[in-house]
DNA sequence: AGCACGCCGACT
DNA sequence: GTCGGCGTGCTC
């Protein structure tokens, strides 16, 4: 796809073709409908549509909403052509219909470039993109009359609610709102239309389309001065010029990306342009937000996945109606409907959440160069631990290549202690889970008053149970893993469909059951470990300590995530013990000892992504250790002593796992010198969903035949059953994207879901299970 | 997605 | 004889 440079100023383009008194057409799509729809507009409206707006049309017996895709060009008069010939009437948009902007014609070309490339159609993308039209209409309130003033007299007349809505209103500058005066005084409808008869008050309307998302009332901070690195870094990437460039910022936590990100933000405002910032999970990040409002000092439009539906078209409309200029959010945000953009910032972008696990999968951050491209401005990625696709970019000369190597505030290096389980005795160990080297270096960072960050990349207290009689073990019976003992919630739980039963007195294998002697073995041995176990064994370890558990579990809203780090902030705590999530918390001071409990966790999984994945997040806990004062201290325990994820995170060599794992990728032929395509089959009947995986790969090998393609399966994914559903899937490779996209839309054409079996298409698949 | 039409089973 | 089940198909 080539760059296009389209005109800046779409609002209200002149409609050519219109004559004067000549019919008027435009073209619509109405999603979740598949293909255009036409329409025409009458006398009044010519010259107050355009390309973009959202307008209410008639679609059977019922009104909709429609997105304008063209209006009154070729396209219109090739299609009602057609029409007429098929003797269909084209209809009139409603009358009262009064559009809303939802995009510009640059905006739509993104669009439409997404539609093409995972071969959907347009509809599905639109719907995906842009929030629900909420019509914003103007609520109805009062103020005081201005024809007559409220005398004393009339004043005693009137009954206490009365008085109270009057006093109210005349203590208020401005209007206020029905429902307000509603809740505040206790007035009903009937008060409200009696004080107006009696010409006291009157009703006026409030039109809140003019409010401001995000508005900047945060105290402005002074912008810190940069040091060396990031001077340079910003002056390299100011002299990519306006057009469009790819940087990979690649620096560890505390090395200042943020800064670098806000320099060139104020730039790009300077210059009159939009930003839009990409960030993983912005609900989770309220103090990025902060730091964003308080130095940019205008409104920032923040999108995340917990808006309501009216807000979220809120703060669109103000970034649409050019408002508001910089917009900060999570995945979906890529879609944010900016004008002129003059940076685009994808923060943390080897964050998996930035790839969308169900519908159309795709992927903000490479969302983020198409669009980068498409609109000519500069992209900037930031990570400690870039994807291999980035870093392979970056090396090949694709994207200009910053190294942040200085930590802010010149914090020292932290120290690495791999620990090798296999060599370790068991009755050595201080616990289940804790060698005596972990016990040691988390004993002496209590003692010096320090907090320390545990890492147990698994939920639970057992992974699952297994009858010490027969040996069977409890599994889910929807899906084909097994059950996580929880014990705080004393549950049985599939962590694929969250399937819940209480553990069972009796195995439903062989019928052996708890013994009534307190000394015998009980009927399930607990196998495998997870975060509440390991909570309570440092619990045990350390009876004084404050220890606090952040997972799902513990952890299932944004607030009790925002208030257990509040904790750990404020050293209520001294060890959070967590999964993954405690890899993202925000900048936490007091942390000098991270341990991971089992490094392998993750590791042994059959994707080609696991040793990436594990690095990642091994190197960025192990970066939450040691900032300011202290120097910090890793111990990572292990059964895979030299696997490369580990002793390369152990010796903070970045660089150096990246091209190992380069090596090794581009010797098997996958990501990012291939492209893949995955197709999963599912249906609740196995055999059904074999013929149709077969069916389907026959028709993919077909194909391969024309395009640079390799077909390998049908295969049981590896999850072979979730949710009753028996899963198979086909893997597509080439090292043309191209190809896959052909490939995908025909065998788009020719299998998709339907009745019991579902197929789903994910082009550059991230997850392989 | 709605909302029709449409063709087979139990009821005022 | 009707009311209503949800299968199929269309909406400019």
């Amino acid at each position: 796809m080539s760059p296009i440079q389209l005109p800046l100023t779409s609002e209200k383009l002149p409609e050519s073709g219109v004559e004067a008194g000549s019919r008027a057409f435009c073209t619509t799509v109405i999603p979740p409908l598949d293909g255009e729809f036409i329409y025409e507009y009458g006398v009044s409206t010519h010259g107050h549509l355009a390309v973009g707006d959202v307008i209410e049309v008639p679609l059977g017996r019922r009104t909709t909403n429609a997105f304008i895709v063209s209006l009154n060009s070729d396209k219109e008069a090739k299609t009602l052509e057609q029409m007429e010939a098929r003797g269909v009437s084209i209809r009139m948009i409603s009358r009262e219909s009064t559009s809303q902007r939802a995009f510009s014609p640059q905006h739509l070309s993104f669009y439409e470039w997404i539609a093409r490339y995972y071969a959907e159609p347009l509809s599905k993308i639109l719907d995906l993109a842009i929030p629900a039209p909420a019509v914003t209409k103007p609520q109805r309130g009062y103020r005081l009359s201005t024809v007559s003033s409220l005398s004393q007299t009339e004043a005693l007349s009137l009954g206490p609610i009365q008085s109270r809505v009057t006093e109210l209103l005349k203590s208020a500058l401005d209007p206020i709102l029905a429902s307000t005066l509603k809740s505040k005084c206790g007035a009903s409808a009937a008060t409200l239309r009696s004080l107006v008869q009696k010409n006291l008050i009157e009703e006026v309307l409030i039109d809140k389309t003019d409010q401001i998302s995000a508005s900047a009332d945060l105290l402005a901070i002074e912008a810190p001065s940069l040091n060396d690195e990031q001077q340079s870094a910003v002056t390299a990437i100011k002299n990519l010029g306006d057009g469009f460039s790819g940087t990979l910022i690649q620096g560890v936590t505390g090395s200042g990306k943020t800064e670098i990100y806000l320099t060139l933000i104020l730039e790009a405002l300077q210059k009159g342009l939009s930003a839009l910032v990409v960030v993983p999970e912005i609900a989770l990040t309220p103090q990025l937000t902060e730091r964003f409002i308080s130095r940019l000092q205008i409104p920032v439009a923040v999108l995340h996945s917990s808006l309501k539906p009216k807000e979220r078209w809120r703060h669109w409309s103000d970034i649409v109606s050019g408002r508001v200029r910089v917009a900060i959010g999570a995945r979906s945000a890529i879609f944010a409907p900016l004008h002129n953009l003059g940076l685009i910032v994808v923060d943390e972008e080897h964050d998996s959440s930035f790839k969308q696990g169900e519908g159309i999968r795709y992927h903000a951050r490479d969302l983020a160069l198409v669009r980068a491209k498409l609109c000519s401005c500069p992209v900037i990625l930031g990570s400690a631990t870039p994807s291999l696709e980035s870093y392979n970019n970056a090396l090949s000369g694709k994207y200009l290549h910053v190294h942040l190597r200085q930590k802010y505030h010149d914090a020292a290096q932290s120290t690495f202690e791999i620990v090798d389980l296999n060599t370790i005795k068991p009755w050595k160990m201080k616990s289940k889970s804790i060698s005596p080297n972990f016990f040691l270096g988390l004993k002496k960072t209590l003692d010096k008053g320090g907090q320390a960050f545990v890492l147990y990349n698994k939920r639970g207290f057992a992974s699952y149970l297994q009858c010490s009689s027969c040996e069977h073990v409890l599994g889910c019976p929807h899906c084909s893993v097994t059950l996580t003992f929880h014990r705080n919630a004393h549950s049985l739980i599939c962590h694929q469909c969250s399937f819940t039963m209480v553990p069972p007195a009796i195995c439903l294998a062989c019928g052996a059951h708890e013994k009534l002697d307190h000394d015998a073995e009980p009927i399930f041995a607990h196998r495998g470990s997870g975060t509440e176990r390991v909570h309570e064994e440092l619990g045990q370890l350390f009876p004084t300590a404050r220890i606090a558990v952040l997972d799902r579990d513990t952890a299932s809203s944004v607030q009790d995530y925002v208030e257990i780090l509040r904790r750990v902030r404020e050293r209520e705590v001294d060890i959070l013990v967590g999964t993954q999530m405690i890899a993202k918390g925000h900048d936490l001071p007091g942390v000098i000892f991270v341990g991971i409990v089992d490094s392998d966790v993750g590791l042994h999984i059959p994707d080609f992504r696991a040793a990436e994945r594990s690095f990642q997040l091994l190197t960025q806990v192990a970066g939450r250790a040691g900032r300011r004062s202290e120097q910090g201290h890793v111990v990572l325990q292990t059964r895979v002593p030299s696997h490369p994820s580990l002793v390369l995170t152990a010796s903070s060599k970045y660089d150096e796992f990246a091209e190992q794992e380069l090596a090794m990728r581009k010797s098997l032929h996958y990501p990012p010198f291939h492209k893949l395509l995955r197709v999963i089959v599912s249906a609740a009947d196995r055999s059904v969903a074999l013929k149709m995986a077969a069916e389907l790969a026959q028709f993919a090998s077909k194909l391969s035949e024309q395009l640079k393609i390799q077909v390998l399966g049908p295969a049981p994914a590896p999850i072979e059953k979730i949710r009753t559903l028996w899963r198979y899937h086909i893997l597509m490779r080439s090292p043309s994207v191209a190809s896959l996209q052909h490939a995908m839309k025909q065998l788009k054409r020719n299998y998709y879901s339907k009745d019991d079996t579902r197929v789903s298409y994910d082009l550059d698949p991230h997850d392989m299970l």
